[in-house]
RNA sequence: GCCCCAGUAGCUCAGUGGAUAGAGCAUUCGCCUUCUAAGCGAAGGGUCGUCAGUUCGAGUCUGACCUGGGGCACCA
């Protein structure tokens, strides 16, 4: 039984049954192919394990014996296919028999019958559920928890960008990073977490250049809003650099998708003549837009030309607004991007800066200057960002405390610039890298000799020397394998990033760096909004922190509503519990690879399938075992004994149930720690919940008679800590009450 | 053009080659004098994108195609 207690109770039953089948079958003279498959029996009523190995076994069997009795001859393959089928189904229910027969006649099991041509082993309840729940009781929280591994492993994730603000995307890579660590911990792996923040490139520079320029002095007084101000400072640098290419891009739209704006061009321009605007400019214009062809802020004359145009444009938009007829959709054409009021509105955004036009060019000589005094390691500068790159920080640091992210190591890019700057010499000096027209790059596919295009071409370094993300994470990459002494390296960062990650990895393996071949990519699909892609560029992203006020004042209404008894105390902490929870979970139930559209509204529900239903089934667990002044110190020191027996009498399909759900979790932790998919764990823990609430439907606890009442106490304890485990490994809390 | 991902109920999503494809939301109808109604029960709702193939058995594996999204030389 030494097994048993290292690889829980329920595997030391399966194990059982495998070798019993595996013997029956052997006696029977045949031998499979594969493993002896085992799963739960998928009927209520039963706890124990079924296999379909005689379909397996009766499929050969069936083939063998009609190619051999010459049946199949003359037939199509259809029909061959249909008595092979037939022939097969016919062997698979006698073997199953067969099977059953010997293993019953064994008397190992409690019961073993063979159904439909499956052989399923019952546990003798009694028996299985006093081990079972003894061990949860003594394990605790490391019910589940698979045996110590050797192979230490760091997961990288949350690397949101200083000088930005931290929205529900990098929520969405926290809270999985956060996932991931916890569930690789309890497969048994030692874990390393590590975050790595962009406190420098180019919107960092961005960002201070508009703060130099602009604001210098303007940071609120208090310090815990200098984060948020300055991810505006940063938006608004954006802004200004980016504002010719926003207006042009404006009139590209119009000329793309408003007939009548195209209709009217003519009449335009000669109002913009009267304006006595560059008469050149007028003709550029007037081309390009009957034309239907790109326009290109550099090629205006006059600066003064799009200022005399745009309040033109203006009223045109008005005069369509407000004799807007009913959009009428035509096959094969594009419905436009804009409504006729969105476009008014967007004039009047462009409008409010048309002053900026001229300014553009000079601005983004200036972000080249400031380039070069970060390069050069200017002090005054280099001051500027310490300093208000820590009011990001300051941040990040609060935001990782409030979702429980705990990091053992803090990676920053700006130390790994110049290291990263040094292998790059080298893999030039190789010959691994080259200059081509300027930039430093690597040619992966043509190093490999490939022909078709795999890992394409990755630059490493900007042609102005200075570096880039790539420079930087070939650094790290070295860095946590030979620092840290890890044997696998995990990055989490989304999917867009896939084949970048896949160039970095290859190029530090043709480098020499055999560690490369255990560097993996976590990838996970990004978070959207209803009307499109978050940018805090165009500071169009839901922020961390509004989100989290949102759903806390929501979560605090609800237990107004729903448990006003409680104390106010305790209110805000069940409001933070579920509030939390609540966003964490959203982000985890749904897979990798699948998008999340972030809605509030529905952020906001709390109802079915949310994290409050599985907290709200945990606090009901504790509330009987309070009610029922449960002496769970008592059961545990039973169950360290070896003392415990659970008699549940006729046990009903609900228990049996419930101790199948409890029993699946160390499988479970295995396999999502396998694939890196928090989701099993939150699709299990939320099955868990719903077994519980059919079972204390079903089930009086309290109010049964001795020994059902003990059994049906100790099981709720142990369902206490299923879930409670499971919610620990998704990073949200159980609250006792709510 | 090449590569990656997604396509399952009206919507959002689960589904480990195996028994009758499941949840939540939404809709309709029920259930609080019994351990918290953030709950429970019931009803309706499906050519699992299409077509081939592998297999005793395919939503699941393979191939082709369709639709949508993403990536592919100086952003991160």
């Amino acid at each position: 039984m030494s097994q048993v207690a290292t690889n829980g109770v329920i595997a030391g039953y399966e194990e059982h049954a495998r070798t019993a089948i595996a013997k029956a079958v052997a006696d029977l003279g045949l031998t499979p192919r594969g493993p002896i498959d085992l799963r739960p029996v998928p009927f209520a009523g039963t706890w124990g394990v079924a296999s379909s190995i005689s379909h397996a076994l009766a499929g050969e069997a069936a083939s063998a014996e009609l190619a051999a009795s010459g049946a199949l001859e003359g037939l199509s393959k259809k029909e061959a296919k249909k008595l092979t089928s037939e022939r097969a189904r016919m062997l698979s229910v006698e073997l199953a028999e067969k099977i059953a027969a010997s293993l019953s006649a064994s008397g190992a099991f409690a019961s073993v019958d063979a159904a439909n041509g499956y052989v399923n082993i019952s546990f003798d309840a009694n028996l299985v559920a006093s081990g079972l729940v003894g061990e949860v009781l003594t394990r605790a929280q490391e019910y589940g928890a698979g045996a110590p591994r050797t192979e230490r492993v760091m997961v990288e994730h949350s690397q949101p960008n200083t000088h930005k603000v931290f929205h529900v995307g990098h929520l969405r890579n926290s809270v999985l990073g956060v996932s991931v660590s916890r569930i690789l911990t309890a497969a048994g792996y030692p874990v390393m977490e590590a975050t790595y923040p962009g406190d420098i490139g180019m919107h960092v520079i961005k960002c201070l250049w508009c703060y130099e320029r602009f604001h210098l002095g303007q940071e609120p007084a208090d310090e815990q809003e200098r984060g948020r101000w300055l991810g505006q400072v940063y938006t608004e640098s954006d802004a200004r650099l980016e504002y010719r290419k926003d207006l042009i891009g404006f009139l590209q739209t119009l000329i793309k998708d408003d007939p009548i704006f195209v209709e009217s061009i003519d009449r335009l321009l000669k109002l913009l003549w009267r304006e006595d605007a560059d008469t050149e400019d007028i003709a550029y214009l007037l081309g390009r837009v009957s034309f239907g062809q790109e326009l290109k802020d550099t090629e205006f004359r006059d600066d003064a030309t799009i200022r005399k145009f745009w309040p033109i444009v203006g009223q045109q938009l008005r005069l369509e607004l407000e004799n807007e007829k009913p959009y009428v959709e035509v096959e094969g054409v594009d419905p436009p991007e804009m409504t006729p009021g969105e476009r008014l509105d967007r004039w009047e955004e462009l409008n409010q800066h048309i002053d900026w036009w001229p300014l553009v060019p000079g601005w983004r000589e200036e972000i080249k200057q400031t380039f070069a005094r970060w390069e050069a390691q200017e002090p005054a500068l280099v001051a500027r960002w310490q300093e208000t790159r820590e009011w990001s920080l300051n941040d990040f640091r609060r935001i990782f405390d409030e979702l429980d992210a705990h990091f053992d190591v803090w990676f920053f890019e700006s130390e790994v610039e110049e290291p990263g700057k040094e292998i790059v010499k080298e893999l030039v000096a190789s010959g691994l890298a080259e200059i081509s027209d300027g930039l430093t790059v690597v040619k992966i596919d043509e190093k490999l000799g490939l022909t078709e295009p795999v890992y394409r071409t990755l630059p490493i370094l900007r042609s102005d020397g200075t570096s880039l993300y790539s420079t930087k994470d070939l650094a790290l990459t070295k860095r946590k394998f030979e620092e840290f002494g890890i044997d696998r390296a995990v990055w989490v960062v989304d999917v867009r990033q896939s084949l970048y990650f896949k160039q970095i990895f290859k190029i530090l393996e043709l480098w020499g760096f055999e560690q490369a071949k255990q560097a993996y990519h976590l990838p996970y699909e990004i978070v959207t909004l209803p009307e499109g892609i978050i940018s805090s560029r165009k500071g169009r992203a839901p922020l961390y922190d509004d989100v989290k006020e949102a759903v806390l004042q929501r979560a605090r209404e609800i237990i107004d509503e729903k448990n006003p008894e409680l104390a106010s105390d305790k209110k805000d902490d069940v409001a933070w519990q579920v509030g939390i929870g609540s966003i964490k979970y959203t982000m985890l139930a749904r897979d990798n690879s699948k998008i999340v559209v972030f809605d509030l509204d529905e952020a906001l529900s709390f109802d079915g399938h949310a994290a409050p239903y599985i907290q709200y089934a945990h606090a009901r667990a504790c509330r009987i075992l309070e009610n029922a002044e449960w002496d769970h110190a008592g059961a545990v020191d039973a169950a360290n004994l070896g003392n415990l027996t659970l008699d549940f009498g006729e046990i009903q399909p609900e228990e049996l149930a419930l101790l199948q759900q409890i029993s699946a979790l160390p499988e479970e932790i295995q396999r999502s720690a396998d694939q890196y998919r928090p989701l099993l764990i939150a699709n299990y823990v939320y099955e868990l919940a719903k077994t519980f609430n059919d079972f204390y439907h079903a089930c009086p606890v309290i109010h049964s008679e001795e020994p059902v009442r003990s059994a049906r106490l100790t099981l709720v304890d142990a369902t206490r800590q299923a879930l409670a485990n499971g919610l620990w490994l998704l990073g949200i809390e159980a609250p006792n009450e709510m």
